[in-house]
DNA sequence: CGTATGCTCAAACGATCGTTTGAATCGCGT
DNA sequence: ACGCGATTCAAACGATCGTTTGAGCATACG
């Protein structure tokens, strides 16, 4: 077995932009592995069906995510950090993914999915990556305490749809000639976090 | 021809909710005619093709709803009304809309259509309702002058995108059984106009 | 050298898709 | 009662889908 098979990156890489272009069902494995220059069996070959290679693209991109968002929450001094920090805790790292060109398709599979309610995908995100929702859920409790529980979930629901639509669409914002990316990125963040803080923290 | 075809009707609320469950591409004309118990070729028949049985789905809710929505703009005084009532003329109709129960489906097809960035159905929404958008958006500006265009038009973005992500989950929320449907209602709204508010009056 | 093993390839499989067709049936004005 | 347009129907069309197959090629190991 090849450690690092091309064959298996290119159609993971094309699997993300056309996943993100026309959707799971949309974007057929014939027009996918025409594009990614390999074999149309070479899919069922490398991942076995081709929902299981839905489920790889979206493993790829968010387990770097989510272990960059726990990373940043357990840097921050336990029991003192502020709203704003988890919150950065939690948005810088979806978007300096959804700064660079290919990760930027990620959030837009990813908006995909929230919108699709699929069964089966809410089941793979929740088992493999739920823990981290808990994490930074149990922190909003800690920094909001004066909210009851359903209406605690009920605002961090609402901001994490106004942030995976604003993510599923950044990278297609056009950016003004005169700031540089680093800069565009970091008024973003500072934009998101003061509206997601205003959102969840307003009486 | 029938003015008002039990057979069209049929097919467009099993459209909606169809769309709603499996997304445009998942839903099937034969699945769909079966459910509806119509002939297969009716839909062709009636609408011309599967893209203007979709289109007719969007047309038949958003005729109403965002009639609805300048009428409770345009009731309000002019030049005076607050960001509160610009935002629950601007809610209330569509959270009215995902309350009944058809009207719930139509907020996921709604949303559906949002995340998947098609182009043809952008263009369609744009041209038939983007006057009603453009109003609310020249309300807001008057009611948050000391906001840039730019930062306005990002917040009404994030706005958008948390609303519809809310009311895309609307109605599958479970009510307690101690308030009624209206009360219900009338606390979400005031929930989403709270914080819909927050997010775009903050500093 | 021979032969496993990992991988690629063209071709085909059955299923399902949206659409079209032409005949059958319905409903109403004359 | 008759005729005609509106509607419904079963059947078929070509296209495309995800998946499977078996032969061919490559590389490494005994």
């Amino acid at each position: 077995m090849n450690s690092t098979s091309s064959t298996r990156d290119r159609i993971l890489g094309t699997a993300e932009k056309m996943f993100a272009q026309r959707g799971f069902d949309g974007a057929s494995l014939r027009q996918l592995t025409a594009a990614a220059g390999v074999n149309l069996a070479a899919v069922n070959y490398h991942f076995g069906s081709k929902e299981k290679l839905v489920e790889e693209v979206f493993r790829r991109r968010l387990d770097a995510l989510n272990a960059n968002r726990l990373a940043a929450l357990h840097k921050l001094a336990g029991g003192e950090a502020t709203l704003e920090q988890v919150l950065a805790a939690y948005i810088r790292p979806a978007l300096e993914l959804s700064h660079d060109g290919k990760g930027a398709l990620f959030m837009r599979v990813l908006a995909r999915a929230f919108a699709e309610h699929d069964d089966n995908l809410r089941r793979f995100l929740s088992e493999n990556y739920g823990h981290v929702m808990r994490q930074f859920t149990a922190e909003f409790a800690r920094l909001l305490p004066h909210l009851g529980k359903a209406e605690l979930y009920w605002r961090i629901d609402l901001v994490t749809g106004a942030l995976t639509h604003a993510m599923s669409g950044f990278g297609m914002i056009q950016r003004k000639g005169d700031v540089s990316e680093q800069e565009h990125l970091e008024q973003t963040v500072q934009h998101l976090i003061r509206f997601a803080a205003a959102g969840l923290s307003h009486p």
